[in-house]
DNA sequence: AGAATTGAGTAGATTACGTCA
DNA sequence: ATTGACGTAATCTACTCAATT
């Protein structure tokens, strides 16, 4: 619906007017707690269409993979890294589809751990829990684990490459970084929630601000109404003006009512098919 | 002291896969 | 040999807590 020109998309569908009823992404409405993670994503091709027009407001998430979401947020990888995002990339080769959304990389996972990576995990378990055996010496408080800027750094390239990591990926990075798998899991697990929630905030904001235009721009059109109603009632032979002063919708190009074909008796009749205006593509509000 | 950040635990859901009748 | 039901493991999201800054 042209929604993507706006200056501040932020990734975010906004549909007023037309939409369509596609079912698999309106199916399945998110449960209170626990929303499926394949049902609360839509289609990476699901871009408005216009299927069976139905007037409507909606408001919706375009469900675009994180990576995508984050890449644009942070800076890129610094030089010291990449020794280490090499072995990462390969880690991801090819065959293991290192370029799968996240989509469906879940289901890549199994069949790669099948395949190979069990006994690594179990390896690299041993040699990298440090964090558990200092938990096991004596003392009973937990010491949070505090990476170091190495190892965040190292985690932040590696999620902008994917937002998720399969078997290979984990261990490579486990390996890298000194860290148990579990502990990489667990940084991506957070790193995806907490992008998620900021992301959520801005589209949050960015609502609001189409619900103030939106609200401004009804009212303007309420009171333009008004003020067409009670010219309409002063001037009943609205129909013998010149033509010369009636104005003209530059994007209709349609006369206010005179003349034109569709015209029918009343001059403010409107047009036959609604006329639904993108705000946001056409920002000046002329009709 | 209080807010923000962040590593980690838990519950519930989904999927793939293996087993068995 | 095929098929459907069932159990299990792995991983995800959402929510939450608590240590640390």
């Amino acid at each position: 619906m042209g929604f993507d020109d706006h200056p501040c998309n932020t990734g975010l569908v906004l549909g007023l007017g037309l939409t369509t009823s596609s079912p698999q992404e309106s199916t399945s409405p998110p449960k209170a707690h626990n929303p499926s993670r394949f049902a609360n994503k839509p289609s990476p091709n699901s871009a408005p269409t216009s299927a069976t027009f139905e007037p409507s407001l909606t408001l919706g998430l375009p469900g675009e993979p994180y990576h995508q979401l984050v890449a644009s947020n942070y800076k890129g990888g610094g030089n010291s890294h990449e020794e280490a995002i090499d072995l990462y990339r390969q880690a991801s080769s090819p065959h293991s589809h290192s370029a799968v959304s996240s989509f469906s990389s879940g289901r890549v996972v199994k069949r790669e751990r099948d395949l190979s990576s069990e006994e690594v995990e179990v390896e690299v378990e041993k040699v990298s829990s440090r964090a558990s055996d200092e938990d096991e010496d004596g003392s009973n408080a937990r010491k949070k684990l505090r990476l170091t800027k190495e190892q965040s750094a190292l985690l932040e390239d590696s999620f902008k490459q994917h937002s998720t990591l399969n078997p290979k990926q984990k261990q490579a990075l486990a390996r890298q970084l000194n860290l148990r798998p579990r502990q990489v899991e667990v940084w991506f697990q957070n790193r995806r929630a907490r992008t998620k929630l900021k992301q959520t905030e801005v589209d949050c904001e960015f609502l609001k601000k189409c619900c103030e235009t939106l609200t401004d721009e009804n009212r303007r059109l309420q009171k333009e109404l008004q003020e067409l109603k009670a010219l309409k009632l002063s001037q009943p032979l609205y129909m013998h003006m010149p033509a010369a002063t009636l104005t003209m919708c530059p994007s209709c190009e349609r006369i206010g009512g005179v003349g034109s074909e569709g015209a029918s008796k009343s001059p403010f009749s409107m047009a036959p098919k609604p006329h639904f205006y993108n705000h946001f593509t056409n920002p000046s509000a002329a009709c």
